[in-house]
Parts: C-alpha cells; structure tokens; sequence
DNA sequence: GATTCCAGACGTCAGATGTA
DNA sequence: TACATCTGACGTCTGGAATC
C-alpha cells in the first residue's frame, strides 16, 4: 500500500531490516504449495494434484504438445506458436505445419553451447514502446508486449535499431571488454528477472489453488464431522434407554 | 467529477528448498 | 555442493466501490 512508504525510509530502514530477518528466522518454512497439495491428493480423493506444466484447458496447440516440456507457450497475432522451453530454447511452429517439422528451433546464446545448426537470438531489454525483443538473425524480432495478463509475443521487423546494451552475437564466449563485460551481465540479470516473474506469476497461481483446495477439504471436513456427530447422538439415544 | 479506500495483481529481492 | 527454482515479504500500480 501506498500509506506504507512513511514507515521504511529514514530511520525506520535499520530496524525495519532487523525485524525482516528476525521474522524470518522466527518463520518456518513450509514445502513448497506443489508438494503440499499433492500429499493433500493423495490423502483425500478428489483433490487435484498440481501438476507440473499447464494443462489443455491454456488451449495448446496439437503440434506443440509432442514436444519436448516448454515452459510457456504463446500465439503470434499471425496465428504462429511460440513455445519457450527450460533452457531458454524458443521454437516457433505454423499452424499449418504438422508436428515437429513446423518447429524452427532457436537457442538463446544463455542457455550454453548451442547445439549445430541452431539459430542465435539475443535476448534485449525493455524497448521504449514497453515491449521486449528477442532478436532474430534476419532482420525479424520476437517482441513480448508488456502489458495485460497473458504475454503476448509478435513476430516482425523491428521498429527501432537495437536498444543500448544489446548486441547481436555472431557467436558466444567472445565477451572481453569491460563493456561487454557489463552487457553479459545486464542481460544476465534481465533473463534472471525475467524468470523470476514468472516463477512469482506461478507461484501465485499455486498458492491461489492451494487455498482453494484447503477451502474445499474444509467443507468436506465439516460436512463429515457433522454426520459424525449425529451418528453419536443417534448412538447415544439407543444406547442408553429414559429411566422414569 | 474528485477524492479516498481497498482488494488484487504485479515485480523485485532475499533466503529457503530442490536437484543434478 | 553449486546452481536452479520456489516463495515470503515488501513496495507499487490499477480498477472499482464508496464518499464527498
């Protein structure tokens, strides 16, 4: 909230930073929401377990299913499929094409050595239009619009010569200068953010479907416990007959 | 219509946890 | 054990409802 900013500036910032770690110390951490509800599934029937990608219902595209565990998976405004999978591979298929032979495979100059054959990108900053690029050999871009819920990735010529910072590699583990240097690590640490965000994005959606689940394990519990009482007191009428 | 309040979503950081 | 991933905490933003 807003009205909070008066309270961690000045003064307030050294305690502040005890008290985080103080409460963190005193907080104990729990397994992950994944782990945890799934132990619930497998406890109770009829809770869902978390599994570890999306399912159908983020409408995957027949073609993009068969292939190897992407993490994300976006639709061009050109009808194209983007899959981004661990790693940082990016394969781009047609709607048209059938299975992995429509998949154009790239492999982002991070994610180590690129195996023969592939094409390098470039992951970029934010662009001034408050999107992000990927840089393609070949004078088209995969720029990441940066706003709404779901990302969305196009496919085009790029609008402005490359942002400061960013440089097409012809080739990886060339960096010397103090220069490239720093733009390694800006770009490591964008990627890093980038994940990140969506690690956090995920882990949301996890926690929402935790509560959820602990919600619905409480009215079944409830509903039980309510049978059960009046299971006791059926019990209890038979059991022990008036004496008057 | 302007202002305030509030809930929800987000991005980031730091540290805990998982895993190869 | 190093690295990747997950998640609690925090600050910020945004849209809708309530109040003036």
């Amino acid at each position: 909230m807003v009205a909070t900013i008066a309270e961690t500036d000045e003064s307030a910032e050294s305690e502040g930073v005890i008290d985080s770690h103080k409460r963190r110390e005193i907080l104990s951490r729990r397994p992950s929401y994944r782990k945890i509800l799934n132990e619930l599934s497998s406890d109770v029937h009829g809770v869902p377990k978390i599994e570890e990608e999306k399912s159908e219902e983020e409408g995957t595209p027949p073609n993009i299913a068969t292939m190897a565990v992407p993490t994300s998976i976006y639709q061009t405004s050109t009808g194209q499929y983007i899959a981004i999978a661990q790693g940082g591979a990016i394969q781009i298929s047609n709607p048209g094409s059938d299975g992995v032979q429509g998949l154009q495979a790239l492999t982002m100059t991070n994610s180590g050595a690129p195996p023969p054959g592939a094409t390098i990108v470039q992951y970029a900053a934010q662009s001034a239009d408050g999107t992000q690029q990927f840089f393609v050999p070949g004078s088209q871009v995969v720029v990441q619009a940066a706003t709404g819920d779901m990302p969305t990735y196009q496919i085009r010529a790029p609008t402005t010569a490359l942002p400061q910072g960013v440089v097409m590699a012809a080739s990886p583990g060339s960096l010397h200068s103090p220069q490239q240097l720093a733009e390694e690590a800006t770009r490591k640490r964008e990627l890093r953010l980038m994940k990140n965000r969506e690690a956090a994005k995920e882990c949301r959606r996890r926690k929402k479907e935790y509560v959820k689940c602990l919600e619905s394990r409480v009215a079944v519990l409830e509903v039980q416990n309510k049978k059960l009482i009046e299971e006791l007191e059926t019990l209890k009428d038979i059991c022990s007959p008036k004496t008057d």
